[in-house]
DNA sequence: CAAAAACCTGACCATTTGGTCAACTATTTT
DNA sequence: AAAATAGTTGACCAAATGGTCAGGTTTTTG
């Protein structure tokens, strides 16, 4: 005995009415969608052995058992999420030269960073977690990706202060201290919204961040 | 950053006989000790819902039962390290009222938590873990003591502020700048290490990190 | 030294949970 | 329109895990 099948009345709901049909493409990625969507949200309320695949079904509106047909079992579909946060994070990237212009590059940097964090925090949280907990399925994408991205800026930086273009001698540091102050914002959203007495960020803290840490940096790096 | 009383020498349950037996005191501050630190650790590596009372038992050297012994149940062990996270934070304040030299208050605010960043990193993983997941069991905490020290903190650097001492508008945006960047080190020790092409931090880390640290945020709050 | 108190632990459950499967319906193809 | 393919799902199961407990050992107490 359980407890209703809610299902299935196709569509409705969608408000049009034409083909009582749905092309079994758009099934797909609906519903893939939908079980991404809820396992993010799943997996970083509870982290990866707390989030159970009922509760992930529950977050997405549909039955176990559709989950597991979508992703094979629990591990894949975490690994699924975890690739499109290593996505996001390569689509994230600024070129940087000895011949840029170390105002201009440090600024998009933070900005495109920031907007990141605001854009995704799930994500971010997500990642974070992963790191803190020893980084078991990221290994591989920090000892190479993203190691090799960031030896390479730390190189460049280098430069640009032997060239006394930028106040900071340990470029790592730096790198290091954007990262954390941009994702921040994102990782400790729970904090920072009680911290500003609000239930959630509204569409200006993006932009009061960025007009607050922007100059704070440049400034930091002896620019401005 | 562990425990054991050096007073212990196992047994020696041969015919000799210098004490072969613990006092039960000793016994218990030993055990407990053990068993806390061991669940720091688990509860960092795999969160609340990962870790499990074998996994803490091992940790421990310590069969699981005995665990339920000292602590009746998981989440009551877990309360109680939340317990020592929260005793930390309030030791690391720092008194800043208008009166105070906004340069040195903020250098030793930010030396202090670096130093307990690096002093105690698993602590660090735990608190942002849980913050990161919405902080379901320290939202007590988050929403009094926390809140009420920022926002006090926050009116000071305000006052500051129009006194033309320091160059930041926003002090809360400079107290998660502050938080983000010394927690770091503890929060992503994996990530950084991993950069700095090392096994784990070593003994100057911490100053090197305060070199760059200090001179930065001081420069970005118009100081020196 | 004997009773009491504290400590220890293997063996045992009840529950939770990831995962499977067979039967069924809907869509697409031929 | 029938065969084939894709999507759906309730029911079920084996393993993992938090927690209990009875009976044992060690330390303390009187």
């Amino acid at each position: 005995m359980t407890i209703m099948t809610q299902s299935n009345q196709k569509n409705n709901m969608g408000a049009s009415d034409a083909p009582s049909h749905r092309s079994q493409q758009d099934i797909r990625a609906r519903n893939q969608a939908l079980i991404l969507t809820a396992a993010e949200e799943e997996f970083v309320l509870k982290s990866y052995r707390g989030a159970t695949m009922q509760g992930i079904a529950d977050r997405a509106g549909l039955p176990k058992a559709n989950i597991h047909y979508y992703f094979k079992n629990k591990k894949n579909l975490y690994k699924v999420v975890l690739r499109s946060i290593i996505q996001e994070w390569n689509e994230g990237l600024v070129t940087m030269t000895v011949d840029s212009d170390p105002k201009t590059v440090i600024e998009k940097f933070v900005r495109t960073k920031l907007h990141q964090a605001f854009a995704h925090p799930n994500r971010h949280k997500l990642f974070a977690v992963e790191v803190i907990g020893g980084a078991p399925h990221l290994h591989d994408f920090m000892s190479t990706t993203m190691q090799d991205w960031a030896l390479d800026k730390v190189q460049v930086m280098k430069l640009w202060h032997q060239q006394g273009k930028i106040a900071v001698a340990d470029p790592l540091q730096l790198l290091i201290l954007i990262w954390a102050t941009t994702q921040r914002y994102a990782e400790f959203e729970t904090e920072i919204v009680g911290l500003m007495g609000k239930k959630a960020y509204d569409h200006k803290d993006e932009s009061r961040a960025a007009e607050f840490l922007v100059p704070f940096i440049l400034r930091g790096c002896g620019l401005e």
